[in-house]
RNA sequence: GGGCGAGUGGCGGAAUUGGUAGACGCGUUGGUCUUAGGAACCAAUAGUGCAAGCUGUGAAGGUUCGAGUCCUUUCUCGCCUACCA
């Protein structure tokens, strides 16, 4: 190219994309000579364009793949699709289209607009869950951890749209109501498939340990979400007119149990089928349903309950004897659905006795207070003693307390020590068309048959009728009555959450053509675990723990596969954001819609009318703050969107989109490529001169080690401060005498620095150079590195005075000789007498002085 | 209610983890060049003061020779979670 063009993002783009894709430049192979990474991003839904959340996702990651490959490791850098999913039925059902045909039209438009970014993908391994390809071995998968026992069948309710005879996801139900027909979401029981999650519960807790190199937000959410406590449960004998003798419950205050005023059941729970023909308890079971939709109500909700005629023994006091109620707040799928109240040291008991005039006893004072303490506004639930306890008086709260409590209750048989978790099965059966099959059927009398593993894959059919009710594949006759042996079935109509099949692509990847089995011994065991998982914050609980759990899956009774964790490392990085625009009729504008005339936002197609501007938020296309990345990519190139969308923010944090900031970036780009060809020029001239070359040595240097930090970091946004940085450094020092084998032998480094970030521009450059292969990361001379000057701060009584340019490594006489001779100092040290010297080597000296 | 995180110029953000606060960019101001510029280039830019200086990292204390960074209290905002017994 002619050094007196502007840079032609344009050609040289697609020149460059061309060549990596011709050369194959990104295809990964096992090679064990070499230290592999393997570096993946969350896999993109393909719902039609790219937006610049996945331009930032896998920006993020390319830099990583880039520097990675540049350091030496043989690095696998996959892209795939999570093609299943109601959106492509939706959109199918609107245009009278196949989702199929939807689905991999989006694919094919995605893939190009990824290409464009000029990302490091080694295409050759794509895969798209939809694909029968992919979905036949995760069929065997869901067979395997059949015969394992780590699937079953349970009823189980779910949100039912009777309008459209389908089941609703709880994101799908808005204010009671479904949110395509608008029918009031009843809860109707159905038989489902679940794995068996839990049981790996204390698994995946312990694993969460490990991560060392997840963000500990995650690790907390996910802990959370598992929710181990330790408690007791306890058997509680009942009197009353039902042939009820025992209710039990999980507590983790079993010590309270002096305190004990009621017992609450959840509306579920098995004893409300003796009130199946009371009127009375049907309306009050469906007030409860009525509350606790939304979070609000949930927050300030009001505890209501039903009382029951049965009254419970207390176990520790079999005089005592308290009524059972079914209460609002009890949840039936968490410990027994039972609890027992002790209003005294739990809020919510407390609401619940002040209520409906239950005893509030206190058993527990806080420390410091006499035993006369009496819990009086709200319930006490910190520390302290044990007290009108009888025999458990005394006992610190809560630790011991609740220890010793639960061995006497062990000794009197009442009790049992139990680890209770919060993590229920994973209900994987979804009412859908355009999923996975699940590999299952039943004969006529409804027991099941699992489909013989020779029999895969089962093939989701094609042309069927989306706007039938319900699921479209139970009215599919043909597909779903099969015969197997000889004998007849009906298939199962649901298919699998499309979260299964998002639990192990990043296994597929390593084989993604292995046609016997999902994945490939070699390969995977070369490859995996994953060395950095890149994606959004949103999936930190369910897919991340749904992924995890699948690996203890696989391994489960299966001692070739030796993986725990897939994920070694996780960075979740943060959302791109933009200002939204309103007209004056509270309708949403998009930024292509208004413009800025002096300083107030004016709508483009009446410019007399003013945009109310509203907060930066994430894009979204229902507020219409979207830029579309195809555009900009148009107007300024991938590499100067790279640029702008790594440059503002750190990437674990939300990124505001600005179009001056855009135009910087493209800006710079021009200014870059101008400099370039300046410093080709002294490169040709062949200049030899001796006198000041060391300074771009150093800086060099010293970029090499700041940008090779910051990318071990994550501080992506720094490492672009530090392209300005080398810019502005190199357009001054470039006119200096300097000699031409050192300008070509620190620039062809600093190109190298770039490449991650700017990788077209950068190799252009290179090859504009006549820089061809031997491309590996720059190394450090250490030695370069220590300055023999250093700037010293010196201080009087920790103020800071002066800033002395010392000799590197000087010591503490010498230097305060050199600060003496300064006469700036004078008026703070003439005629003072120094107390204490504190001496930094090569940081500062802090001279104390008497005043 | 619970958990996590963050508060630094007009704005986005740096600060080698206790050692020059404000790197770098945006914006703004002044200038140069140009028929013109919303182009390019140069310079200035935390506040205050003519200046030496003084004050400054949400607020108040504390530890330290020294605190944006550590500790205590407090305020504000964001995110997650939700009656988990």
């Amino acid at each position: 190219m002619n050094s007196t063009e502007r840079y032609n993002f344009k050609i040289i783009e697609k020149k460059w994309q061309e060549r990596w894709q011709n050369l194959k430049v990104f295809q990964a192979k096992v090679d064990h000579s070499k230290e592999k990474f393997y570096c993946l991003e969350m896999f993109p839904y393909p719902s039609g364009k790219i937006h610049m959340g996945h331009v930032r996702n896998y920006t993020i990651g390319d830099v990583l793949s880039r520097y990675k490959s540049l350091k030496g490791f043989n690095v696998m850098h996959p892209m795939g699709w999570d093609a299943f999913g109601m959106p492509a039925e939706n959109a199918a059902r609107e245009n009278n289209l196949d989702p199929k045909d939807w689905t991999n039209k989006n694919i094919s438009t995605m893939k190009n607009q990824l290409k464009r970014l000029g990302l490091s993908i080694d295409w050759d391994r794509e895969i798209s869950t939809c694909s029968e390809e992919y979905y036949k071995h995760q069929q065997l998968f869901f067979l395997e951890l059949y015969e394992k026992g780590l699937v079953y069948r349970k009823e189980n309710y779910v949100n039912w749209d009777p309008v459209d005879q389908t089941v609703l996801a709880n994101e799908q139900v808005i204010d009671g109501k479904g949110w395509r027909s608008g029918a009031i979401v009843e809860r109707k029981k159905l038989n489902q498939w679940f794995f068996n999650i839990s049981k790996f519960s204390q698994d995946l807790l312990d694993g969460l340990d490990e991560l060392n190199q997840w963000p500990n937000k995650v690790k907390i959410m996910q802990k959370n979400w598992i929710g181990k406590s330790f408690g007791c449960e306890i058997a509680f004998k009942t009197e009353g007119d039902l042939p009820v003798n025992e209710i039990k419950c999980f507590t983790t205050r079993p010590d309270t149990l002096f305190g004990f005023s009621f017992l609450a059941l959840s509306v579920d729970h098995e004893i409300s089928k003796y009130f199946n023909e009371d009127k009375r308890f049907q309306e009050f079971k469906k007030e409860c349903s009525k509350t606790g939709t939304t979070e609000e109500a949930i927050a300030i909700g009001e505890k209501i309950g039903f009382k029951t005629n049965l009254m419970a023994i207390n176990p520790l006091n079999p005089n005592q004897k308290v009524p059972v109620f079914f209460a609002n707040f009890v949840l039936m799928d968490y410990g027994f659905g039972a609890v027992f109240g002790c209003p005294a040291h739990d809020q919510r008991d407390f609401d619940f006795a002040r209520k409906y005039n239950l005893e509030i006893k206190t058993v527990v004072k806080p420390n410091g207070e006499n035993d006369n303490f009496k819990v009086k506004d709200e319930a006490y639930s910190g520390p302290g003693e044990l007290i009108n306890s009888e025999f458990l008086n005394n006992l610190k709260v809560p630790d011991e307390s609740i220890i010793k409590t639960i061995e006497i209750l062990e000794k009197k048989k009442i009790g049992k020590k139990k680890i209770n978790f919060r993590l229920k099965d994973w209900g994987v059966s979804r009412q859908r068309y355009w999923g996975c099959p699940i590999p299952m059927a039943y004969d006529n009398n409804g027991k099941v048959k699992a489909i013989p593993k020779e029999k895969l894959p089962i093939i989701l059919p094609e042309n069927v009728d989306l706007n039938s009710k319900g699921n479209p594949l139970d009215s599919k006759d043909d597909w779903k009555n099969i015969i197997i042996d000889g004998k007849k079935y009906v298939r199962e109509t649901d298919t699998l959450d499309t979260f299964v099949c998002s639990s192990w692509y990043y296994l597929r990847f390593c084989s993604p053509r292995n046609n016997e089995y999902g994945y490939k011994k070699e390969d995977i065991d070369y490859w995996m675990p994953v060395d950095q998982y890149i994606g959004g914050v949103e999936h930190a609980i369910l897919h991340l723990l749904y992924s995890r759990f699948f690996m203890k899956a696989l391994g489960y009774k299966n001692e070739t596969f030796k993986f725990n964790e897939p994920f070694k490392g996780l960075f979740t990085q943060g959302m791109v954001c933009h200002e939204t625009y309103k007209d004056q009729d509270n309708n949403w504008l998009s930024p292509d819609e208004v413009e800025l005339i002096g300083g107030q936002y004016h709508k483009k197609s009446e410019p007399n009318k003013k945009v109310n501007v509203g907060p930066s938020e994430s894009m979204s296309k229902s507020k219409k703050n979207v830029i579309d990345p195809e555009n900009i990519i148009n107007n300024y190139g991938a590499d100067a969107v790279r640029l702008f969308i790594l440059s503002d923010s750190p990437p674990e944090k939300d990124v505001q989109w600005s179009e001056q900031g855009m135009v910087a970036s493209y800006k710079f780009l021009q200014k870059l490529w101008t400099l370039h060809n300046k410093i080709k020029d002294k490169i040709k001239k062949n200049a030899k001169s001796n006198n000041e070359n060391l300074n771009l040595e150093k800086f060099t240097n010293q970029m090499i080690n700041k940008i090779t930090n910051n990318l071990e970091n994550f501080n992506y946004n720094v490492i672009i401060a530090n392209i300005y940085e080398i810019y502005n450094f190199f357009n001054k020092e470039i006119d200096k005498n300097l000699n031409s084998k050192t300008i070509e032998e620190n620039y062809k480094k600093i190109l190298l620095l770039f490449s991650p970030a700017i990788p077209h521009f950068a190799s252009e450059c290179l090859e504009d150079l006549g820089f061809k292969s031997e491309i590996l990361w720059p190394k450090i001379n250490l030695d370069l590195l220590k300055e023999d000057k250093v700037d010293y701060i010196v201080q009087i009584n920790g103020k800071k005075r002066l800033i002395l340019n010392e000799s590197r490594d000087i010591n503490q006489e010498n230097l305060l000789e050199k600060i003496k001779l300064n006469k700036l100092l004078d008026k703070y040290l003439n005629n003072k007498s120094i107390v204490k010297i504190i001496f930094v080597k090569n940081r500062l000296i802090n001279l104390l002085i008497n005043e």
